[in-house]
DNA sequence: GTGAATAGTTAAACAGTTGAACTAAATTAG
DNA sequence: CTAATTTAGTTCAACTGTTTAACTATTCAC
């Protein structure tokens, strides 16, 4: 690839990925309404499609703090979404799991958002969309190995 | 597709899309260092890119409310980084534009950036990562259609 | 058993966001 | 030409998300 190639690459990149997540936060948004943030119905989406879920797993997910996260959990805590339950064989852990009603607004939620992603998805040819995901795949492998390098220099 | 391929292709879109951009939201901070935010260095990127950028402008860029780029645009204000000018013809509209140091602070991270992507985007093969592009761009107008499709609702 | 590591919390400080109320200027309609 | 409406932007209160540093409680390693 040549220099000015890759120069528009990148430009095209930096763009779009910065469009398509700002207008794809702002289509779930529309769709989760005010009882969840977009972050909070994520974070559902983690603890039920996860076993043991814990603060710190979460914190490695989300690439923040654990205090974020303990913040993040204690309001939804508050509201009866999310309960707290200390490992009895390693008492530090803090296993976190749906309430009932937690469960329910993560379920009401998650069929929105599944109607608006199947919407779009079937836009594209199948081997397009497939394609697609399979280099956006390919991209969190890298990220990642560039992260973890990033972290051992 | 069959409604399992479908769904299957949702899990990992949704899946991957996240991680992607935690984990390049995450490098980027490490580029960018303390001076900067993530969202402040777009901004400074937008307004050196945009002829005449204003608030409002800004905001539709977001989409968030103008008072978020108020916000936003007072700190960097406040830092020297950027200017406003009220338009004379129009007074009710201000143009923002970047100070010299705005400019400095903003060519240095987006010099790193810039490196950063590079050494991403050259380990895809020309065609893979202009593919990936070119759908990404798709994807971009059909989340523009669609959310004009909400609002028209 | 003591010192180091791990899981999680707390608190202060700040960035980002919303929604509603507001100012000031421009546009439009009668 | 005035009055009503729209537009660009700001302010404020309230909230979410984040970091850093200090902390508690527990477990691990030697």
């Amino acid at each position: 690839m040549t220099n000015q190639i890759i120069q528009e690459l990148i430009d095209r990149y930096v763009t779009v990925s910065f469009q398509v997540h700002k207008k794809a936060e702002s289509l779930i948004k529309g769709k989760i309404g005010d009882d969840l943030t977009n972050d909070q119905h994520y974070i559902l989406r983690y603890i039920s499609q996860s076993r043991e879920c814990t603060s710190s797993e979460l914190a490695d997910a989300f690439e923040v703090n654990k205090s974020a996260i303990t913040a993040i959990i204690n309001r939804m805590a508050d509201k009866g979404l999310i309960k707290r339950t200390r490992d009895e064989n390693d008492r530090r852990v803090v296993y976190l799991t749906l309430t009932d009603e937690g469960n329910i607004l993560y379920q009401n939620c998650q069929e929105k958002i599944q109607f608006l992603v199947e919407s779009i998805i079937t836009q594209f040819e199948e081997s397009e969309i497939k394609n697609f995901i399979n280099t956006y795949e390919k991209l969190a492998q890298i990220l990642d190995k560039k992260k973890k390098e990033e972290l051992g220099e």
